[in-house]
This record gives C-alpha cells, sequence and structure tokens, in this order.
DNA sequence: CTTAAAATTGACATAAGTGTACATTTATCC
DNA sequence: GGATAAATGTACACTTATGTCAATTTTAAG
C-alpha cells in the first residue's frame, strides 16, 4: 500500500554505494573499493556514484566513520557490566567475540589492513587498542589483581581477540564455545564456576 | 682487488628488484607493490624488470616463497629446544618474538593482509597456523598439561603474538622485555623462576 | 679491440581506474 | 499533465599501471 522503500523508485542512494563498498573491503580489502567494480555489481552507471559523493575518498571515510560507531563502545561497555566474580566479567568480555552485533571482527580486520597505507587510519586504530586495553585493565584490578599483572591479562584478553581475527578462521559457533571454560582459566588465572558458564551458555547457544 | 659486487657491474639483478619488492609489500601491502613505482625507487627503467622476471605474478610468487622459507621453521625449532621447566620452554618460544632473525613479524602481518585476497595464500598461512599451534601443544603436554589445557595455552601464547603483530605497535625492547615476566605466568600458569629470567634476559639485552 | 651475452631503454598497444560536463530519464508535487 | 528536482547515463580527458618489441648500451671474455 505505501512505498515499500525508504527511497522513492530510485535505485541508487548513499546507503546503497556505502553497503556495498562495506561488502568489497571485507572481501577484498581496501584495494577493492573501487568505484567502476562497485557500480557494476551494482548494476549502475559509474557515473551516477558522483551524485551521492564527492569522490572516492569520501566514500572511504564514510566506510572509518561507521567502523568508529560500532566496535569500541561495545567493548568497553561489556568490561564494565555487572559481575560478582572475575571469571564472570570475563565471560561478558567474551560475548564481544561471539555475538556479530557487539563486535564486528571482519571489520576490524580489514580496518587494520588498510590501516598500512594510511597513518591517519593507524593513529586511530592505536588510539582504540588503548581505550580497549586501558578498559580490560581496570576490569582485572577491580578484582583484586594487581597493576602488572592486570595489564598482562588485559593485553592476554585482547590480543588473543585481535590475532584470533587476524587468522581468518571460520569455525562454527559450538567449536569455539567448547574452548571458553579454558581460556577464562588461562585469562583470569581462575576456572570459571559451573553456574557461570551455564548462564554465559544459556546466552550463546542461541540457533545461530 | 676483486669485484666488490657478486653481480658484475649491472644495476639491477632478481635480488634487487626482490629486496625492493618486499620493502614495498611491509610498507604498504601487495598492492604497492607494482613494478612501475619500484622501478621509479631503484632508478632503473620500468622494463628491464622483465629481464629478471617474467612478469608480476612471478615476483609476488618469489615474496610468498621468501616467507615460506623463514618463519614457521624457527618458531617449530624453538618449541623443541631444551629446557628443564614449562616456564624455561615459554621463554625459549618468547625468543622468537623478540629476535628478528628468528621470526619477522612484518612480513608476517603483511602476508596476512595479503591474503585476503588470495585463497590460496591464505591456505598456506592457515597450515602455517595448524603447525604452529600444534608444536606449540605438544610442548605443553611435555610439562604435563592435560591436552584440552595444552590446546588452549598454546592458542594463547600463539594468538597474543598475531594480535601484537597485527597491532603495529612499535615499542622498544626495553619496554617489550618488562612485560615478559607476567606473561609466562599467564601463558603457563606458573611464575618463571629468577634463574630463568636472568639466563632469558642475558641472551635478549644486546646493545639492540 | 672485437665480440657476444647480459642488461637497459624508449616506443607502442592495451587495460582499468578516476572525475567532469552535459544531456536524459524518472518520480513527485501541484 | 507540466514543472521540477533527483537520479541516471554517455562522452570525454586524464592517469597509472601492465607487458611486448626492437633497438641500444654496458660489461666480461678472448
Amino acid at each position: 500500500m505505501e512505498e515499500q522503500s525508504q527511497n522513492g523508485g530510485w535505485r541508487g542512494s548513499p546507503d546503497v554505494w556505502l553497503n556495498a563498498a562495506y561488502d568489497a573491503l571485507l572481501e577484498t580489502g581496501v584495494d577493492g573499493v573501487k568505484i567502476q567494480p562497485l557500480a557494476k555489481r551494482l548494476n549502475l552507471s559509474r557515473t551516477s556514484f558522483y551524485w551521492f559523493f564527492k569522490d572516492r575518498k569520501e566514500l572511504l571515510d564514510a566506510l572509518i566513520t561507521q567502523w568508529r560507531a560500532k566496535n569500541t563502545g561495545n567493548l568497553i561497555k561489556q568490561t564494565e557490566a555487572f559481575a560478582e566474580t572475575v571469571t564472570e566479567a570475563m565471560l561478558n568480555v567474551i560475548d564481544c567475540w561471539l555475538k556479530p552485533e557487539l563486535f564486528d571482527a571482519k571489520f576490524e580486520f580489514a580496518i587494520r589492513g588498510w590501516s598500512v597505507r594510511s597513518p591517519a587510519l593507524l593513529r586511530e586504530i592505536q588510539s582504540a587498542d588503548e581505550q580497549r586495553l586501558d578498559a580490560l585493565k581496570q576490569m582485572f584490578m577491580r578484582f583484586g589483581q594487581n597493576e602488572r599483572l592486570a595489564d598482562t591479562r588485559a593485553r592476554t584478553t585482547y590480543l588473543v581477540q585481535i590475532g584470533y581475527i587476524s587468522m581468518q578462521t571460520d569455525e562454527d559457533l559450538a567449536v569455539r564455545l567448547q574452548r571458553i571454560p579454558e581460556y577464562v582459566e588461562v585469562f583470569t588465572g581462575q576456572p570459571p564456576a559451573q553456574r557461570e558458564l551455564d548462564r554465559f551458555l544459556a546466552r550463546n547457544q542461541h540457533p545461530a
């Protein structure tokens, strides 16, 4: 009855191009984000891109803005979530690595690859890294770890995830869930209580 | 008295181009490895490249061959080195992260970025990851860890390093050395003995 | 000093990308 | 159903890259 696209009947829009750019970035890295191929994929004339964006740079900037908005905020929120024990707190953080809506790992990986060629972007990422590491360190200190050990545990927790992303493994949820109890033990120095694991599994074992 | 270059008096050689390609790869990723810019850097005519390599692909393949030869072998060797305790064994492994001649971290990072666009290379990397993880797991099992925990400790040790590489931090040796005792404790579950640390520092505190 | 191989070069043909100018089509609003 | 703004498309000029070919220069060897 009403119009079924937000857009009127036009085929293009800033979002259509931005999403295509996002897909291309994740599939092939920043050098795959080119107007001509995107146009082909969208079945649009290459030049109509310029109706929505000034030039390629503006598109790339929009991608960075999108990344900035998503990944850092959620992680920090999870480090601050309520928990009675350090193992429960760790399980809250691990939610980020399992729920795509909390942390977009592929996006993160693509951005890091891109940053090799963009000093400005590298600075941004490094600032994000600092914020995230600091939030994790604060978490460990709240549960009584001394500063040096808290720092190392924060690094371990965070770097394992960045490393995992960087391996580009594609394992299904079940496989990854199996390793969680041991990871919690290594990261925090103590095994999680069974009821903590039960709660964790309850919220992460969705139909996928 | 004799000739002072292995090469006669010619300016170019396969190695000259390969080294320039290596530099470009580390600085800007695969997409920076282009004949024209390399020629400019080398002050050589672009086309003389084709005297040494059939085409660009052959140059890229040579880069991969070089990576294959270096990084995996040394790491596995370090996991097998003599050690009386698990903490000493871990310090042997950590040598790889500190001695550039054992493990070329920037090269590794560049290769991983490249693999996004090359399924063949991705398969190679994933096979390297498996071999390395397995060698670390065997190491933990030799010191009495059960298989599941050995697996997780291996992953933690390895992924922290891959993650560290991926952060592209540029810290000096002293800063990195400070964190080692705590890392050993987190990775192995026990703090290293002082004499183990002393031995480790003795071999890693070179003039830089 | 000649010669022949090794290396270098410039000219050419081709491909893929960027961005601008201008004309054209397509929805929407009155 | 025109007018109008939004969106699309075509033609053009430009840039940067790849790879081939036919000279030409440089070096080492006799």
